[in-house]
Formats: C-alpha cells, sequence, structure tokens
DNA sequence: TAAAGGATTTTCT
DNA sequence: GAAAATCCTTTAC
C-alpha cells in the first residue's frame, strides 16, 4: 500500500519555534532512498527558539558557524549535526532567514517502510527503531547528504500535514537538569505513542 | 523499570 | 582540552 503525502508550505515551518514543534505532533516524516521509502508519524520534538537559548548550537555566545550555518537558512530548511561523535539528528530550521531556529524530530512511529527500517536496525524491537532523535535518523536513511534539503520541496525527504494530535494527548514538558541552558528547551511529545523516548512529567497544556 | 557509566568524534574555547 | 540537542549495556531494585 502507498500513501500520498504532500508536503507542507514554508509558512508552516515560518513560525515560533514552540508553534511548529507542538504542530508538527502528528505529521509525517518522510524519506526516499534507493532501497525505497520510509515514512514516521512523528511523536515527539524539541524546540530551538533562537540564539537567547543557552542550549541552542546558535546560541548567542556561539554565533554564526559553519556548523550551525544551516540554522540560518529559510524555514523548511534540514538542518543535520552530528551528535556525541557517534548519532546524526535531524531538525527542521523554523522562523524567518537569518533567525537561528530549529525544531529537532526526537521520535517518530514507523508508518511505512518498516520492513526496510528493520533491515537498517537489526536486532532491535520495533518500538525501539525510531523511540530517538538517532535512532530514528539511522532506521529511515538521513544523514549528512540531506543538509540543506527543503523540506517543503517534497522527495527524497519532507514532512507532510498529518491528523491534529488533541490537546488531551500532547504534553508539553520542559527539559532540566541536562546542560545550564536546558530551562530554555520545550519538548512536545504524545502521550498516546509507545515511541515516545522520554515522559517527562507535563509542565503546560499544549 | 530505573539509574549509571562508557563509547566516540566534532566543535569550539 | 572540555563539552556535547545520544545510544546502549549493565546493574540494581
Amino acid at each position: 500500500m502507498s500513501v500520498r503525502y504532500r508536503p507542507l508550505p514554508a509558512s508552516f515551518f515560518d513560525r515560533r519555534a514552540e508553534t511548529v514543534a507542538r504542530e508538527l505532533l502528528g505529521c509525517f516524516l518522510v524519506s526516499d532512498s534507493a532501497e525505497g521509502r520510509c515514512a514516521g508519524c512523528i511523536v515527539e520534538t524539541e524546540a530551538y527558539p533562537g540564539p537567547h537559548d543557552p542550549a541552542s548550537h546558535a546560541a548567542r555566545s556561539v554565533g554564526r558557524t559553519a556548523r550551525n550555518d544551516p540554522m540560518f537558512g529559510p524555514p523548511g530548511t534540514v538542518y543535520i549535526h552530528l551528535n556525541y561523535g557517534v548519532h546524526w539528528c535531524l531538525n527542521a530550521v523554523v522562523g524567518r532567514e537569518d533567525h537561528p531556529a530549529a525544531v529537532l524530530i526526537r521520535a517518530v512511529e514507523p508508518v511505512e517502510g518498516l520492513e526496510l527500517m528493520r533491515l537498517r536496525r537489526p536486532g532491535r524491537r520495533d518500538r525501539e527503531l525510531t523511540n530517538g532523535p538517532g535512532k530514528l535518523t539511522k532506521a529511515m536513511g538521513i544523514g549528512p547528504a540531506l543538509q540543506r534539503l527543503r523540506l517543503t520541496a517534497g522527495p527524497p525527504l519532507f514532512i507532510a500535514l498529518g491528523e491534529v494530535v488533541p490537546a488531551g494527548a500532547a504534553v508539553r514538558a520542559q527539559r532540566v537538569g541536562i546542560s545550564k541552558g536546558a530551562e530554555a528547551e520545550w519538548r512536545f511529545y504524545d502521550r498516546r505513542s509507545p515511541w515516545v523516548s522520554r515522559r517527562d512529567r507535563r509542565v503546560d497544556g499544549a
């Protein structure tokens, strides 16, 4: 069975990081490769609203560097970074061009291409294929070759509108105690999904 | 189920 | 040279 997805418009990403992070819940992340298509329903995100956030790769103290340069691109740009020297993580750049803000995709629920995901992450149970930012990129074949791509342009990597996650199911949580600037980081997740990586307490309505 | 520690390499100070 | 937007294994309860 093949589902037809329509990429989200740039206007979707041209808003506050927290708004985009909340509304990405329920949307579909679609990744094509020579091996086939993988798609997943986004169930966990994290907002990096701008330079005032000390935890952001583009924090004021850091400025614009070769690494975070894609974050200064137009809304809908792909920003991929290597974390802890091991894991590739996928972000959607949000807000106006030259304002470095992004939303980290932290977890998805497999919708299409499950067999391909199993091949890419052998020996894992299905719920462990994509329940983390570094896991989902490996399962879906997402890497640095896709840097600066436009998520609004369709294949090979884009995000499509999905079902709206009801307010009662969406959790807005504040990440605490991770690093010095962590107070500024906001996470969102769908509490109904087994694929969520971190289930922190709700700190606000979402 | 939860907590703790090692892995591994890029980036910036 | 230290820290990092994490993952995985081990250990304990």
